[in-house]
DNA sequence: TATAATATATGACAGGGTGTCATTTTAGTA
DNA sequence: TACTAAAATGACACCCTGTCATATATTATA
């Protein structure tokens, strides 16, 4: 979390400040972002720096906060509007990441940060930031309608939802490189239909030998 | 690659050297490895190490490679002994990486590597390294019993692939964290069956309003 | 307003890592 | 043995990090 320092800084000051800081961490890694390049670019001291955060990390947890607040509520809605409809909730987060969650000054910056980010195995979705952790999935096991899922139990939710997650993240991953938005889309559908409804050909009328 | 000047150092040189680096990058990231733990521990120059290898990533690939040579193999061999049971084939694989492809002292070395490692896009299974590339997935399709998939064509086949790989993926990594590696491979094959026949129920004999 | 007290900004610095290269050591050969 | 090529070495210049004593600005107080 940034000091209070750094929010009572002039509202110009701390934009330029995160600007450069998004720039930086979209021109490298996590590892690779330096602090220099951003103190430099934001015409700050080196000390002032430490002033304002604790750390690279510090930073870009804070960079990210304000969207993963807003993903974790998309989530929330998502699933109340689709009536607890797992399927249907899933694609709404998609729909949410790929064109609502980042605007087009933001779109690389957030490809790289996708790309990074190893989704822990316990939360519903996102994101392994140490705080503003999701609902756990016991929580939204409840809100999950599972009447018409093969599913028994907590243990099994768990098991779909890490289908869901892995397929989910990939797609995300991979709407950045298609050319055509509209074909990733078709494509994430088409897997979430192999998941809803299985891989395999349905046995014709009993004739199998 | 590493030079031709390490390859010919003794045996026992050379072994040292791969082992030091071996816990080195058990003990951090890549990005945060040191050549100069790698030296010190191996009681080499620094010097010595860049008329060796290109750089730790160079080193690092060469670890690698043996294995993932290995993994290729075993990809392919495993789609033959199962005739082209695409699932069967991800099974055999995944023991495979759980269970042959290293031996204890190595556990931890490849437990951290797998978490590091990004799937590429259009590999069958492994691994981004620049070398070493495994068959494509074009040649791969060639040899999976298609009969009995609801797949149409190349691009089908290529959604089916990522999502195999995705959870497949997830869950060598999850092995490590399982207490009960029995109770790992059960939720896999779960997961697998799953993706095999839906998670949605089947509905009973038309009585749906 | 003058002065004290507090908050903020600064950049020099020590520490630690990197890749290079001129020099020394070792091994091979005539 | 003397000469030559290959291999090993560690000092060096460079880069980045996090800290801290000092300088500057802001606010509170008399």
């Amino acid at each position: 979390m940034p000091s209070d320092t750094f929010f009572k800084l002039p509202q110009d000051k701390k934009e330029k400040i995160l600007n450069c800081a998004k720039q930086e961490f979209t021109r490298a890694t996590l590892q690779e972002a330096s602090i220099k390049n951003i103190v430099e670019a934001a015409g700050i001291a080196r000390g002032s720096f430490y002033q304002y955060f604790d750390s690279k990390e510090d930073l870009l947890q804070y960079l990210l906060e304000e969207h993963v607040e807003r993903i974790n509520n998309s989530i929330q809605i998502s699933i109340k509007n689709t009536n607890g409809d797992i399927f249907e909730a899933f694609i709404c987060i998609y729909d949410y990441m790929v064109n609502e969650c980042m605007n087009k000054k933001e779109v690389q910056f957030f490809k790289k940060i996708f790309e990074e980010i190893k989704t822990a195995e316990d939360d519903f979705f996102a994101i392994d930031l140490k705080k503003h952790k999701p609902k756990t999935m016991e929580e939204y096991y409840e809100l999950i309608d599972k009447s018409n899922l093969k599913i028994e139990g907590k243990e099994d939710f768990k098991l779909l939802i890490r289908i869901l997650q892995a397929v989910t993240k990939k797609a995300i991953v991979s709407n950045f490189k298609y050319k055509s938005k509209k074909q990733a889309k078709l494509d994430y559908l088409k897997q979430l239909d192999y998941i809803k409804y299985g891989i395999i050909k349905p046995k014709e009328g009993g004739n199998n030998v």
